[in-house]
DNA sequence: AATAAGCTCAACCGCTGCGTT
DNA sequence: CAACGCAGCGGTTGAGCTTAT
């Protein structure tokens, strides 16, 4: 599919044979050539630019194929010669090094092909181009990632495809458990982005596409709950009442526009059976539930110390370990009741290696960090206490949706850890 | 064995930036 | 300063190959 030409706005197809006169000026592009043969080389023809430019070089390109008795357009040779004919390309699959180094760049310089082409030696930027079109964009996005900033994706539309795929392939391979977890909890989580998005002025087709969704529940996912739409709408009309879901920290006065629900509240919602994914996945936080009496719903997340298990994970896997360290980056914590904000760009790897807490922190919207606890648990380890204020709203239609431990583990890992969490059943 | 569907990658396309006239 | 010429870039295409049915 032509795009419009951004001269005059028609088809640039139909500029090819005849283009307007403001198109002309400045080069006369190899796409008018007379009669010159286009399409895949000849191995005559190969053998023609080799010789000329091993005797040569290639100097002018224009003025290389009647030198070399070619009939092409220099751009052709140029392109030939540079993407297969140098001596010095290096064929074959990429290299799981290769790969990494690929995902780095891409993250840094985005689609840079030619200089991301220039840290790997041998490599063409087409090459490379193919590669992260045909392999590793899919690949980020099967892991529920942005292919374009590298991030978990935020956006429910785009990523709920993805997770109904690896819902999919995880009933293939035998752990539909997990896999419903994580994708009811993407699910679940996508919902309040979109509810947030919408919260913060962005336009309603999202609205539109989620009643859409809810009066058509995937058959893919027989398992899902099903969604009670006269609670999410009803919900939705709250929510310009209700401040910003992912500000932290939130101060009380900001909260004033919360309904809070109690202990007995959450005790009185009949929840579905919920199994945490353990198995496959890292220990969860066992989290007490304790209300407290002022007009925030305050709870105790008290976390044993995960390091090894996560470190293992990540500190082995270059491409985790820089995602994780960009994790930090979207929170503040606080130490002590002390904002720290410059702790926001210390990676989580050594964050992980050095310290003893848990990583039920780590960068999540969600989750504060009250105070650390001075006793030791029985490893020897040092939990972590944190506050968590969410919606009542939201609150009651996990818990009726999915059970309360459901709410939990929601709320102590955090979009990008689902995400994560996401990559590890994948690799499993 | 035949056909369809999916994938790969070489080659093409238009555009941009920069040096020259 | 504008017009021109060229090399290089990133997006896209489609022929050929592979895999699934």
């Amino acid at each position: 599919m032509s795009k419009p030409c951004v001269l005059c706005f028609s088809s640039q197809k139909n500029h090819q044979d005849n283009p307007p006169l403001k198109h002309r000026m400045g080069r006369s592009p190899c796409s008018n050539n007379n009669g010159l043969k286009k399409g895949p080389w000849t191995p005559e023809e190969d053998h023609k630019l080799v010789q000329y430019i091993q005797k040569h070089g290639h100097g002018s390109w224009r003025a290389l194929p009647k030198l070399a008795g070619l009939n092409r357009c220099g751009k052709s040779c140029r392109l030939r010669w540079t993407n297969y004919l140098r001596p010095d390309i290096k064929r074959g699959k990429f290299s799981p090094e290769e790969e990494k180094t690929i995902l780095n760049l891409h993250s840094a310089l985005g689609n840079k092909w030619s200089a991301i082409a220039m840290h790997l030696p041998g490599r063409t930027d087409n090459e490379i181009k193919n590669f992260w079109n045909t392999h590793l964009k899919k690949k980020l996005i099967q892991m529920g990632f942005d292919p374009m900033t590298h991030r978990p994706r935020t956006d429910f539309f785009a990523a709920f495809p993805q997770l109904l795929a690896l819902l999919q392939l995880r009933e293939l391979i035998g752990h539909q458990a997990e896999a419903s977890q994580v994708a009811k909890l993407q699910y679940f989580q996508d919902l309040l982005h979109s509810a947030n998005r919408m919260n913060n002025g962005f336009n309603t087709s999202t609205s539109i596409e989620l009643d859409a969704m809810l009066a058509s529940p995937s058959p893919l996912i027989p398992s899902l709950p099903a969604v009670d739409h006269d609670m999410i709408n009803g919900t939705f009309n709250q929510i310009e009442h209700l401040p910003p879901f992912f500000e932290a920290p939130v101060s009380n006065e900001a909260n004033q526009g919360f309904n809070l629900i109690n202990e007995e509240d959450i005790n009185n919602i009949p929840g579905t059976a919920f199994e945490s994914p353990h198995s496959a996945l890292p220990p969860l936080v066992d989290v007490p539930l304790t209300i407290q009496e002022d007009d925030r719903s305050i709870s105790n997340c008290v976390g044993n110390d995960t390091t090894s298990f996560w470190s293992e994970l990540l500190l082995d896997d270059q491409f985790m370990a820089e995602f994780a360290g960009n994790l930090i980056r979207f929170g503040s914590r606080e130490e002590d009741g002390m904002a720290s904000d410059e702790k926001d760009g210390q990676s989580l790897v050594t964050t992980l290696g050095e310290s003893r807490e848990s990583p039920c922190f780590s960068g999540s919207r969600w989750l504060r960090k009250e105070k650390p606890l001075t006793s030791m648990d029985d490893c020897g380890q040092a939990p972590v206490v944190a506050s968590i204020e969410v919606s009542s709203v939201w609150k009651k239609k996990v818990v009726n949706s999915w059970g309360e431990d459901a709410l939990w583990w929601l709320i102590e890992k955090d979009e990008a850890l689902i995400a994560f969490h996401a990559s590890v059943l994948l690799r499993s």
